[in-house]
DNA sequence: TTTCTTAGTTGCATAGTTGCGCAACTATGC
DNA sequence: GCATAGTTGCGCAACTATGCAACTAAGAAA
């Protein structure tokens, strides 16, 4: 991966960004199982479903999540699954850290993943 | 992937933060060249130094960078290359979205403004 | 030793951003 | 008309990014 332009970066930066929320990487993984809608998502979360829309507006304006009308309800759906891949490396980072924690604790050395 | 518990979702949730940032992913970027320090990394922005080094703090309070003290200097080194695959999925995401714009604005498949 | 220099961190103040609920709105269907 | 599904404006509280200045840490120089 070569040397980025600040444009790139911030483009990154962002996906990151739509994704540094537990709520949203909640409604990713839901989506991961089929289409939803927001009524649906509801349930999962106790929170305003005005709450609820602006997260996954922020997931839609990133391109992560697309919508298809069906009647009165928006269907949603994961454009790049892409990003469950991302959320795999994100939990090989946490679980290097955990290790390296508990080496720490143990007197060992670690690294890498 | 399985369902995740909202400890191990927020977890996930705060390396995506750490690189939410274009300036954390240009310092990634740069020390996936190698070891740096602090101070060769400065150059590279045209910001306090303090404000950069609260950025690195990001990065190692979840594990993505590690320091290795070298007499004045506090080398840095990217823990786990594995965020490096992370940047890989988001080009991807950013990708699927611009080939997406592109479909729109040629007059293919969906309305949509 | 004491002082100086370089590298980095931390406290504080400020500007800007985000997350949230509430209420009002649009859109679709009955 | 009414009901359901979602979105949007507003205000507030909490958080983030930033620069400045003061600080610590380690080595070099006097």
């Amino acid at each position: 991966m070569g040397a980025m332009n600040y444009e790139e970066l911030q483009a990154r930066a962002r996906v990151m960004k739509a994704l540094s929320s537990p709520v949203r990487l909640k409604i990713v993984e839901e989506l991961d199982k089929g289409e939803r809608c927001i009524c649906e998502l509801q349930p999962l979360f106790r929170m305003n479903k005005s709450t609820l829309s602006r997260h996954v507006a922020a997931l839609r304006h990133v391109g992560i999540v697309g919508e298809r009308r069906e009647g009165v309800k928006c269907m949603l759906r994961l454009l790049t699954p892409c990003v469950l891949n991302m959320c795999e490396c994100a939990m090989g980072v946490i679980r290097a850290e955990a290790r390296r924690q508990t080496d720490l604790a143990s007197g060992g050395k670690a690294d890498e993943t």
